[in-house]
DNA sequence: TTGCTCCTCACGTCACGTGAGGTGGC
DNA sequence: TTGCTCCTCACGTCACGTGAGGTGGC
């Protein structure tokens, strides 16, 4: 076993390093994204929890869900094969499409906040 | 009382008009953003409520909270004054940071889902 | 009588936040 | 004994969605 397999960590200290809290970590493990062990009631993250963690944070800034986080996560649990890439591939290109209608609808509530705030500046400097 | 005041519209009408659900009007009057009134137990919506629905859709399309579009349908009940203007002034402006870090938000999230899937594309194109 | 629209509960969703009350080892 | 970290319920949040079961007028 090497030094790497051999870490562990409490779910104070993982909480801390990924800037989340401890509640969404066990949030994660009810929904089956996390499985630590455990050593009396307390929860032991391995270095393997530690990489799976990884993952879920990094698809949560690619704005999936938390379902389809687990999905992903699946398929990456035995040695990657091409149909598993591929289904990957295809869910990334779905939130990719996604992405940019968000974008597009961001962008317009930007446009129409600026033209707001022009109305009303403008009226602040109609004399009463 | 002109036409227009004379106008009223049931619940089924001005919802399929906005293309919002029954249920979201009626969510939006518990949360008191509007309060039509009644024939029988069945409500009735006037030109005002009407106009108070496109208001609160706006908002919506902002992105803002609908605690934030109560406050600022308030603030419009008897006439518009000066104080009025900056308070609502200051939400948009506050509104418009949120916005724009949203922006760069899914901006970052799309550079990073294109990127993965350059990853797995490549991967997919190496012989086994 | 059948359809349609409306009504009021009231629970479900999503990703946690937030106490409440308790345990265990330094 | 005091602090600290951990634990398990379990209710709250936000903006509705979704039945369930019932009413009223054409």
């Amino acid at each position: 076993m090497s030094d790497r397999e051999a870490v562990t960590h409490t779910i104070g200290e993982l909480s801390r390093e990924f800037g989340c809290t401890p509640r969404a970590l066990r949030y994660y493990e009810a929904l089956e994204l996390l499985s630590p062990s455990r050593r009396g009631k307390h929860r032991v993250y391995s270095y393997r929890d530690r990489a799976r963690l990884r993952l879920i944070l990094r698809g949560k800034r690619l704005r999936l869900r938390l379902e389809e986080i687990r999905q992903i996560l699946e398929l990456y649990e035995p040695g990657r094969t091409r149909p598993q890439d591929e289904v990957t591939l295809d869910k990334y290109r779905e939130q990719l499409v996604a992405l940019e209608a968000q974008r597009q609808d961001v962008d317009d509530a930007i446009t129409e906040l600026v033209s707001a705030c022009d109305v009303i500046e403008r009226r602040l400097r109609t004399p009463t």
